[in-house]
DNA sequence: CCACGTAGAGATGCCCGCTG
DNA sequence: CAGCGGGCATCTCTACGTGG
């Protein structure tokens, strides 16, 4: 019956296994037949979890406005003090937080208000311990409903927990809190520096495609606003003068109702894996209809490059399996003179040489959109074909290399959240004993 | 107190209809 | 009437409200 003989725990013998009703007071804030008075426009912030930030925190701005008549009603059922918790119990079910507000709101129905009896228990040993993985064991267990889970109030006064003496309490909650707070620190630190590595991604690539690979060359100015200053070997051309360049427009009339599971391959956006085709992804359309559009119709090492919605998201054509063909909000681009390489072209429009430009010809309109007119018109720099090959081969070694570190660094703030649980876990269930431990 | 479906926002793929 | 500018429609995501 009793879920923690499930879990492997040899429990202190000062340690109590009680249920959560008994250290603290849980409240439903709006028990149903009680939904409260919506007020247009102006009223007090109604507070949902999306509403409340990680430190306890609450966004009034976020929130709906219901009416005053509806918060007195609430109040004069409960008030909210300090240190008091709240635990969500629907959809997203658990995430406690210490509620900090200061000023008046009314909580929704879909949380659950816990009030710490102080004389029996601390509360941000309380906070941790609802945070523990035996508490989430519970709420997905004990979690009710198909579409939708959802936690009953009474499920929650049940939870079996485990408390130890006040003084040892302290202890937890004071360790606890320094560790997190060194843990969180480092993740955010790490989450910080993957922002930095895409930073320098797009730093080493945007240097590349301007200045070349040779730091002592003599410089131009370029002449154009998003390009600033090039190599004096270099040119400055436009994509009309090299390059091959369509959509699928005019539409021929083609309907998504006519994709079909076998033929011709139909290549959109959504396809483009870390710059190639995903070709499982894509659908397929009849051979008639592939035959109507020669001008999209895929070859290998074709450039690709999204231009409704998403603008700018690149594949290269390779490993065509069979006929391929474009659908909507995407470009083909082929060299037609010897001019430059589909790669090299690939990281020139990975820039910020081609974002700038994107961001200077954005017009207004709420959908965005990269314009034939304006993609062909595109300047960019551009060296000689043996320089390009050169500045591939680095790129290629250079952003491989910033990927895996990217790679690694995601990886350890998984590893370091994973931590962070199990400390929790331990420390709040007795398996490590906090007054030995050292606080550094 | 349980059980259930959906609103709202944002993103963007898909398509329409005008025009030179 | 091909080709283009422009925008609607739909999907995804997230967290909610209420009838029985």
């Amino acid at each position: 019956m009793s879920i923690l003989k499930y879990l492997d725990l040899i429990i202190p013998s000062e340690w109590n296994k009680v249920r959560l009703a008994t250290i603290a007071n849980i409240i439903d804030p709006e028990p149903s037949h009680r939904a409260p008075a919506l007020a247009d426009g102006e009223g007090f912030p109604y507070i949902g979890i999306r509403d409340v930030n990680n430190d306890g925190t609450v966004n009034t701005v976020t929130a709906r406005p219901i009416k005053e008549e509806s918060l007195i009603e609430q109040e004069k059922r409960f008030k909210i003090d300090d240190g008091d918790l709240i635990f969500c119990r629907v959809a997203t079910l658990g995430n406690p937080k210490i509620i900090k507000i200061d000023k008046r709101v009314a909580l929704s129905a879909t949380l659950a208000l816990i009030k710490p009896k102080r004389e029996k228990v601390n509360n941000i040993f309380l906070l941790y311990l609802l945070d523990s993985d035996y508490i989430k064991l519970q709420t997905e267990l004990y979690s009710t409903g198909s579409t939708r889970k959802s936690l009953g109030m009474e499920t929650i006064r049940k939870f079996e927990v485990l408390v130890p003496p006040l003084d040892i309490q302290n202890a937890i909650a004071e360790y606890l809190f320094e560790k997190m707070t060194v843990l969180d620190n480092i993740i955010e630190g790490k989450k910080r520096s993957i922002e930095l590595l895409e930073q320098q991604r797009q730093s080493i690539i945007t240097e590349a495609v301007t200045k070349g690979l040779n730091p002592n060359v003599k410089m131009k100015d370029s002449g154009v606003e998003w390009i600033g200053e090039i190599p004096e070997h270099w040119n400055v051309t436009k994509i009309k003068y090299n390059t091959y360049v369509k959509g699928r427009i005019g539409w021929q009339g083609l309907k998504s109702d006519e994709f079909v599971d076998e033929g011709p391959y139909l290549v959109t956006g959504t396809d483009f894996k870390n710059g190639y085709v995903e070709w499982s992804t894509c659908y397929h359309i009849s051979e008639e209809r592939y035959n109507e559009a020669p001008p999209i119709q895929l070859k290998e090492n074709d450039l690709l490059i999204t231009k409704d919605g998403t603008i700018g998201k690149l594949a290269i054509v390779k490993d065509m399996p069979s006929k391929a063909i474009l659908n909507s909000g995407v470009f083909v681009t082929r060299p037609v003179n010897e001019k430059y390489l589909s790669e090299y072209m690939y990281w020139l429009l990975s820039s910020n040489v081609f974002d700038k430009y994107i961001s200077l010809m954005e017009t207004g309109s709420t959908i965005k959109h990269l314009y034939q007119e304006t993609f062909v018109n595109f300047s960019y720099p551009l060296p000689s074909l043996k320089e390009q090959e050169e500045i591939v081969k680095c790129l290629n070694m250079k952003i491989n290399d910033i990927d895996n570190i990217a790679h690694l660094v995601k990886e350890q703030i998984l590893k370091l959240k994973e931590y962070r649980q199990s400390l929790i876990y331990e420390a709040v269930t007795g398996k490590i004993d906090v007054r030995e431990m050292e606080l550094d």
